[in-house]
RNA sequence: CGGGGCGUAGCGCAGCCUGGUAGCGUACUUGCAUGGGGUGCAAGGGGUCGUGAGUUCGAAUCUCACCGCUCCGACCA
């Protein structure tokens, strides 16, 4: 990409509403513009990581052999009539009108439209299990939207339900799920932790909370050192020798449960057994807040630069940042010839043609968190070399033009 | 919903106390210079001062109401 055909905007200073620094850096470095309370723009640079962050879900919700859809975001009251959710819920549902009059709510959460969906299409045991997923806007009236996209109004959901015969099958794809997140964590490049929870107002069994550790976070997380135990302080306020837990603080990013037959039995979604018996269909679901995720990596990681994006999220992976591209032909060479190079090599690469003084390019490059810079000069181009810089390093080193693609891959 | 704060140019702010029709920084436009860390100088464009009512000869400024935003507390991916 070029900086030329692309839209980058930035503000050295953030907006005096943002105080958390995700939030901050998230404005400052143009990823989201806000629109009201809780909603926000997703600019281009912000849609990439989201985008990007949506592609390692997708594919590791794949290879555990779930399955996407699209529900629609505007659902009819009376499938939350027929669990009694619809007084339940609570204010925190943005019920809406039609022109008829009829009452409908733009969705907080899917369970009761996809278990119309199975209901309907569902009849016999040989069709479990089955795992249905869709990335999708959801819409909670928080009471208190804050922190930017972290506490939003609307926000970018992937959420996924698991349909079942018996309990061991849903267990067995409630390990699964906790592997597939566990994973989707590691590969987006978050220190996170997996913690006890409670199950709140969904409902269910047995759930666990996946936590990225930040000071910033808005959750109490307990855990013991000597074992595997660590549960949200809400849980861990009943287990019987609390005191020797340590705490840290989280931001809770994913969350699965499992919620047996509550909701197939109001909603009377059934299957017939190998004995032709009608028994309700046994649920789990598994949610991701993928917006949510773009806050928490930065809540991580970042300096007094800006962000610094974990490569397998980052807008681009490289930047090309040549100093005097319109002022030298060999300078501009150079640089368009590195530029393919790099996409003939399959990485994703933005040029910064824009013809800016460096000060500013260097500046933006580390607001933005682009992992690896490229500096193209006359300076180094006659010694045969570029300028490479990691976005976490202190200075720069020169290496060979024949090095570059090494340097990138090695990293 | 209870308690504070704020609403003036895209963003950050001053002006309000003590009324006289709006300013600074940044961003934007143009020119010249500059060209390795948000560059310098100069000239420009952009605001019905959140909305409505009131007080007054005159309101960004004082009064009231409403709207919006935000922070602290009670719900949640």
């Amino acid at each position: 990409m070029k900086a030329s055909n692309f839209y980058i905007s930035t503000l050295k200073e953030a907006p005096a509403e943002a105080e958390l620094i995700s939030h901050q850096l998230m404005i400052r470095a143009g990823l989201i513009r806000r629109l009201g309370s809780g909603l926000y723009n997703w600019m281009p640079i912000g849609l990439r990581v989201l985008r990007k962050i949506e592609s390692i879900i997708r594919d590791e919700m794949n290879k555990a052999g779930a399955i996407e859809l699209l529900m629609p975001a505007i659902q009819p009251s009376d499938l939350w009539e027929e669990t009694g959710r619809w007084d339940v819920f609570g204010p925190q549902m943005l019920k809406i009108n039609d022109r008829h009059d009829r009452s409908f709510c733009f969705g907080p959460t899917h369970e009761e439209v996809i278990t119309d969906i199975v209901r309907n299409e569902i009849n016999s045991y040989r069709q479990l299990p089955i795992n249905f997923y869709q990335i999708q806007m959801k819409f909670r009236d928080e009471i208190r939207p804050r922190f930017g996209v972290m506490r939003a109004r609307e926000f970018l959901m992937k959420d996924s339900y698991s349909f079942h015969s018996n309990h061991e099958s849903l267990k067995e794809t409630y390990e699964k799920m906790h592997q597939t997140y566990s994973r989707i964590f590691d590969r987006i490049g978050l220190k996170f932790r997996a913690v006890q929870a409670d199950n709140g107002a969904i409902g269910g069994d047995g759930s666990h909370e996946f936590h990225v550790l930040a000071d910033s976070g808005e959750d109490e997380i307990v855990y013991d050192e000597n074992s595997d135990y660590a549960a949200n302080i809400e849980v861990a306020k009943n287990h019987p020798d609390k005191d020797k837990f340590k705490t840290c603080r989280g931001i809770e990013v994913g969350h699965i449960f499992q919620l047996g037959t509550k909701y197939s039995e109001a909603m009377k979604a059934e299957f017939l057994d190998e004995l032709g018996q009608s028994k309700p269909i046994i649920m789990g679901c598994y949610g991701i807040g993928v917006s949510r995720i773009v806050a928490a990596a930065i809540e991580q990681q970042h300096d007094e630069k800006g962000i610094i994006f974990p490569e397998s999220i980052a807008p681009f992976e490289v930047i090309l940042t040549p100093i005097g591209y319109d002022k030298s032909v060999d300078v501009k060479k150079m640089t368009n010839d590195l530029y393919q190079l790099l996409i003939k090599n399959g990485f994703d690469v933005l040029l910064d043609d824009r013809g800016l003084r460096p000060g500013v390019m260097f500046s933006e490059s580390e607001l933005l968190g682009i992992p690896h810079r490229i500096t193209i000069s006359e300076k180094t181009l006659t010694e045969g070399k570029l300028e490479y810089k990691h976005r976490k390093d202190n200075e720069a080193e020169f290496i060979l033009f024949n090095s570059i693609i090494n340097k990138l891959q090695g990293c």
